[in-house]
This record gives structure tokens, C-alpha cells and sequence, in this order.
DNA sequence: TCGCGGCAAGCTGTATACAATGATGTTGAA
DNA sequence: TTCAACATCATTGTATACAGCTTGCCGCGA
């Protein structure tokens, strides 16, 4: 039963360069230490990781198909920057996939299941007290990523490991100054409806949870790249 | 508003290498022309496009994003052999995000969208007359991916957009020999209640259709590649 | 005859060289 | 001085060469 039997190149975790590389990548990307529109050179990572650009250029397709690089032909990668509209499809979409998440866990009644998010609920407590912020925001992803593992549907949980991605960028560019950040006992609260099997409860605790997410970004701007049309518009008395 | 300003090199429809490559592969997977498991290798198709494997790489990693091909580290691309556990995951898939698609196009009242709805649904009555198969099953897909659009939410929009293709993998594998071809009036009914903006009617017809679609399948084989594991365990009284 | 081990062929993995494209700055003429 | 055409440079796009992995074949020995 030993699944690292095939004997091709890997680092000591077990992973392969090009899987390395897009880790590294992806959580500068999460972390927000790679911000939205940052030009992502070929050459320059190639260097960074000290491979050539064969491999950065096949983690930097990856990284688009899952919509956190935009590449545009013969300009190059970038990270992306998603616009306002984007951000209220991809809330509009986290709705729909994960209430339905919800639904099947809580007909689930999985005890070893819910004790792992419980934990990540404790770590992110811990992390709240500590007032790391990267860490509360990485644990928080985690959670919704565990708890869509939980709902027996791969599918599914694909698609809550997009949009929880995306919701990263969106709140990098549109998180409110001053915003309260996720009070994390709502992670709390949506394991208790689900422990209880109340299935409509953690429905509604998980709505909830995440039109507060969604609070704390303002997505009424009309951003996502500067628009100079209207920015420079001749005051021609049509616009208030 | 030109956007095919940009000059890069393009064949007659606009479309990069890459793109028509990935197009051709994509519709001959679709389309059935290449089956679950067939191997693609890398050699015989940059021979068959006339390009170098740099560019089939490229459009074999894609199909692997999308689901439709399967690479395996060392030994090459197939065509991806989806298992009746991953088909039962995609149509529950299909269920949550088409659903809630369906709700948002009964809000919305987009005529003009409907009439292009209907224009597919009857299409689709020509080819069922005409006993083209190939054409019924492609313009289904068609209005899906359609319907989608109408959501205003490009998100949910490329879910659809997977699943439906992935659907096809899942009808090649699996299909019932006698299954009566999904009548393709419940489209048409579909509209209708979308026309009518009877959010709940149109919702329980979309159930409907794929709980039909599902029917015409059988998940319920063991197959799609067997478990060495558990078939081979040791008798050690435990398994039943 | 069977089993084991090494060799060879075929394929994928990666690096690199070269071509093509886009951005920028410069020159020259109106 | 302004604008356009051109030259240059930085960067991406594509092809190809070579290295490494996997697998099947063949021969050797028990």
C-alpha cells in the first residue's frame, strides 16, 4: 500500500517541482504577498526556483485555469485582479455550492468528521487570540475546504477550492478598512447545527456566515482596473 | 471595438493553434470519436496537428483541467475514464448548480434569451426527427450551456460548463443499450415555465430532466477501473 | 521450464535555442 | 514642435535536443 512507489522525481514531501512550484505560488497568491496585477515574469520566477521556463510556464496555465493568474497572449501572466461583478458571482456561487455542502454533511451525522473541524474551529480561537491575521485567514479557508471534504462529493469540493481561492483575491482588493474581521465562532456554530443534524439551522448559520464575509468587502465600486473613461470624463454635466 | 486587433498569429475563425487543437480534441472526446482510456500520445498527435509537442502538452494539460483526460507522471495522457462514484458526484453536481441556475433565469424574464433557448430546443426536435444522434446529443449539451449564460453569473456558468462535458464521458461509459433518448420536448417545458416565470415549476422540470438523463444510465456497476485493493484482501474474516 | 536480471526501445520530462511579438525610445520630416 | 516611421530591447511562443523513466524482451541460470 505504499503510494509513493513510483520513483520519479520528488522532493522530500513527496511532491514533484512543478507541484512545489505551484504551491509557493498559489500561497503567495492566498497570503497576499503576491498582490492582485503583480506581473508574474517568466524568466524571472524560472530563476527564483532555479528551473527553466518549460516549468513555470505549465504552473503558471494551471494557476489560470484555476483563475488566481490571468495570461494574456504574448504579454504574459499576471495575477489576477478580479472585478466587483466577479466577486458577487463567485459569493453568489459559494451560496449555492456550499449550502448544498452543508445540507449532505448534516445528513451525514460523520462524528470523526465534524472533530476535524472542530479542531481547525480551536486553531483558528487560538489564532483570533494571537491576532495573526494570515494564519486566521488560512485556517478559515481551511475550514470551508475540510468542510466541503466532508459532503462525499470530490466535485463539489472542487469547486468550494476555487471560490474559496477567488474570495482571496477579492478581499485583497475590496476588504473595507475598518471591517470586523469573521468573528470565527460562526465556524462554531455551523459544527453545533451540523452535530445537531438540524439541517436547515446550518443552512441558514452558513448563509449567514457568509453574506458576513461577503459584508466585509465592498464590492459597489466600480473597480477592477481603473476605469479612465469616466475617471477623466469631460464634465459635460451628464454625470453627477 | 475591434477585438481581433491584437495580431498575434490566428487561423481564419481568430482562433490561436492551441485553441483550434484544443477544440479538436475537446469535440472528438465529446463526440465519442475517442473513448474513455484512449491513450494520447504526445508524438502522434503533434504529427496529426502538424506542431510540436510543446503546444500538444499544453492542450493535453487543459483537457486534464477539465476533467477530460487523465496524464499520469511518465506515462502519458488518456482520455479520461470516469468512475460510476464520479458519475454519481457530477449529475448530484449538476442538480445543485442547474437549479439554482434555473431559479436565477426565472427571475429574470430575458426574452430574448428564452427565444435563443428555443431555437436550440428546436433544433434539437429536427435532429431527433432526422435520427441524427451525434447532432441530438451536442445540441443538448448546447442547451445547458446556454441556459447557463442566462444566469448572469459566469461562475456557475463554467460549472455548467464542465459538467455537461463531463456528462458526456459518463453517457459514453455507461449509457444503457435500450435507453429511450432523453425526449427532448423537456427542454421545451423547461422554457415554458421559465417563459411563465414559475421559478419552483421550472426547478422541479430541470430536476426532472436529469433525474431522466441519470435514468438512461447505469452507475451502478462496480467498474471504471478495478479495486485491486479490496478485491485481493487478504481473507482475514474482517471483510463480510 | 520457470524466474530473475539486465538491456533496449519508446515515451515523457526538462532545458535551451531561436523566432515572433509588443513596448519603448529615437530619428527625421512636415 | 509634432507626429509618424523605424530601430531596439525585453519578453513570450514554439521547436528541438537530450535526459530520465517505464516497460517489454531476451538471455542466463537454476
Amino acid at each position: 500500500m505504499n503510494f509513493a512507489s513510483d520513483s520519479s522525481r520528488r522532493d522530500k514531501r513527496g511532491l514533484r517541482t512543478d507541484e512545489r512550484i505551484h504551491g509557493a505560488i498559489y500561497a503567495a497568491i492566498i497570503n497576499h504577498q503576491l498582490h492582485p496585477a503583480t506581473p508574474l515574469q517568466e524568466d524571472a520566477l524560472a530563476g527564483a526556483f532555479g528551473v527553466s521556463r518549460t516549468i513555470i510556464r505549465k504552473v503558471l496555465q494551471r494557476l489560470a485555469h484555476e483563475k488566481l493568474v490571468v495570461i494574456t497572449p504574448n504579454k504574459g501572466a499576471r495575477v489576477a485582479r478580479p472585478t466587483t461583478e466577479e466577486g458577487r458571482q463567485v459569493f453568489e456561487a459559494r451560496h449555492t455550492v456550499e449550502s448544498e455542502i452543508v445540507r449532505k454533511v448534516a445528513r451525514r451525522h460523520d462524528d470523526r468528521g465534524l472533530e476535524r473541524l472542530r479542531a481547525i474551529a480551536a486553531e483558528e480561537m487560538k489564532a483570533q487570540v494571537a491576532r495573526d491575521k494570515r494564519r486566521r485567514v488560512q485556517l478559515s479557508g481551511d475550514f470551508h475546504r475540510a468542510l466541503a471534504d466532508l459532503a462525499d462529493n470530490a466535485v463539489l469540493a472542487g469547486f468550494v477550492q476555487e471560490l474559496v481561492s477567488r474570495t482571496s483575491l477579492i478581499i485583497a482588493l475590496y476588504e473595507v478598512p475598518g471591517a470586523v474581521p469573521c468573528s470565527c465562532d460562526e465556524h462554531s456554530e455551523i459544527i453545533d447545527a451540523l452535530a445537531a443534524g438540524d439541517e436547515a439551522l446550518a443552512i441558514d448559520r452558513m448563509s449567514h456566515h457568509l453574506r458576513h464575509i461577503e459584508s466585509q468587502v465592498d464590492l459597489s465600486q466600480t473597480a477592477g482596473g481603473v476605469d479612465f473613461r469616466s475617471l477623466f470624463a469631460p464634465a459635460t454635466g451628464e454625470d453627477g
